[in-house]
DNA sequence: CATGAATGAGACTTCATTCAT
DNA sequence: CATGAATGAAGTCTCATTCAT
């Protein structure tokens, strides 16, 4: 009995490793070398299993990409907003959760390029309600406390749409350099800089 | 003498028409549904040519991206510069700049899916030196305006480098917003705003 | 264990089996119709596999084309080499040698044909070094069973590059005729009447 | 009428000399890159007219292949069939049958690949019975004059197949070399020494 | 006759997906 | 569950041939 048990425990280990060993290959390649560039077994011999076992945990390449993305972002995301419920100041809150991203950007490099670019060369993506939902919600969030701080008028009233796009834009250009340049500055430096530009920018 | 010379003009014209249908065809369907999801065919099909015609005038389907970007941009940004030369204080050559790419942007909204996205799923872009330089001296040239400014002291000392991924990033995510909710907004009001931003955020 | 070892021995024959099929099919077809004539396709059907499945063996048309060589080849020249090594008399050894080649381009008449036309139409062989090594080795060895005969005086001093010329464009030609006339005369007795014109033609 | 007759003679002559332009061009083309890896625009640049004026000439690119098999041949064989007509002594005849296809190789080595190689890679070429034809009767011929020789007890009486297929058979491996060694020796030496060989193989 | 732009059939090759083991 | 050999649909590109000028 407890054997048995075990061995279930083990297997589900097993599967869930198995499961989370294939998106996190795909999640690495499809970043590096594009959504359409990637093959099904790039990804299957980076995560040490066969070609045929990706299709026994998603039904197709879409599939993958668009679950690959769900465990991108939804924990983190999650977490984040978590981590900032409890800052009363909105603006403060609007900081910290700033800061949550570069760092999650900084240590996810990947998530950019993913939510950019490589999502939309997934064909089944456009159909799948959930995940574009989901962004949507997120940037609403930042939206919100950015709505919240000009109502406190803490800032002046701005399009915070606007501000969203600064934020993404900036990080992911950022980003995007920094990989390209082999991490040749520092990434909390440049963001302080732009922090202080948007502080600027947003104050009475 | 009279017919020889018309039938050259004729010939040209053909030519140039067959070319820039198939660019035209090119660039409307790779926007629509990605260049991995364009097939050489149904660009065929819709600049009313056989397949191997599209050979006659582009080496590749990497080739015609590659022209097809150049057909989009190099013209238009040149002229772009040459329109705000002969404005004196930097600051409003920038500003007028700015404009000319919003409204350019506006109206050739291929331009934007194609710079954003198409462009990394072309295998050749990468190696293709010229395409990456011209977008590289373009964003460089906005670099030199606002070193200019800071100079004459027109607004802070500030890196530069942020300021242009700012510029870069958030036109790229506007733009990108722009195309996914099928142009729901004028871009001339958001650029607005973020110019009043971007004004505050290095003003001394 | 036992069963783990046995499903390998299955799956190599397997494999194996496959890929001498396609091999053999290769050979058979494009000695028939040549080597542009024939399309992968053809040779797919032929083994009863798909299509894709030769460029899981072999890298390409070519690839197919020079490993089909190696497999028609190696192991024959250098079985035949190693049947005479223990004749001592160089006339002999030729003799038993070259009854040999009749033998095996008897019983491998597309031999011939690879060897004299269809691997130069094979566009990635004049840079495969190995192959073209193989065959001037081969025949080589037979211009240096000529040099040791002439060496110990046992036949004239003759230009031993025109021996092998006559060998290998007799034989080519007597089994020309004989594929062409459905096999209609005896190759034996053939190269008896040609192996006594040599004999006379190269005797003191 | 003086000047009508003179156009259609350069007319005629024009025709004639862009026939043979493209004739030649074939040949030179065909010969350095084979038949499959040449193509009618490769030729028609080379003879300095359009792709769709090979097609006035010239029905197919096999019937151009034939028709320049045709026109290298020929008149070549016929003329040296004339210029040992008057040669009593069939062995001599022979001889002097024999030098002149050296001489001939030697001063058209395009033939020798065109014959032994690029022919059978024509589709076309297998129906076309009067090439095989010819170049059958030309074989017979020489297969004549050995059955003349051998009736007349100047040589022994040997399967003038074998000798042919020696003669054929050498000749297009003597020549293959050539051709691959970049013409690296003399043609005239080697078929001295093979002549040699054959003469004593079939004396008495 | 001459042109050469246009055609389109068909080749090679790739790779997501399946299925027998 | 896991495997990975096999599949075959589909895409890019070539080039002999045609035909309007």
């Amino acid at each position: 009995m407890e054997k048995s048990l075990k061995s279930i425990a083990e297997l589900n280990k097993k599967q869930f490793s198995k499961r989370q060993a294939i998106i996190k290959a795909g999640i690495e390649i499809i970043t590096e070398k594009g959504f359409h560039c990637t093959k099904i077994s790039d990804i299957a011999r980076k995560a040490n299993v066969a070609d045929g076992t990706v299709y026994l945990y998603f039904k197709s390449k879409d599939d993958l990409m668009i679950k690959s993305f769900d465990y991108l972002m939804t924990a983190k995301l999650q977490s984040m907003k978590e981590m900032v419920r409890d800052i009363e100041n909105p603006l403060e809150r609007l900081q910290k959760f700033f800061a949550l991203h570069v760092k999650m950007f900084s240590s996810n490099p990947h998530i950019v390029r993913y939510i950019t670019i490589e999502l939309y060369q997934c064909p089944e993506f456009s159909k799948e309600k959930e995940i574009r939902t989901m962004l949507h919600e997120h940037f609403n969030y930042i939206k919100q406390l950015y709505d919240e701080a000009i109502e406190q008028k803490l800032i002046k009233p701005i399009n915070t749409k606007v501000l969203i796009h600064i934020i993404i834009g900036h990080t992911e250009q950022m980003l995007r350099e920094w990989i390209h340049s082999d991490r040749s500055f520092s990434l909390a430096e440049r963001a302080e800089d732009f922090a202080e530009i948007l502080r600027y920018g947003t104050r009475f």
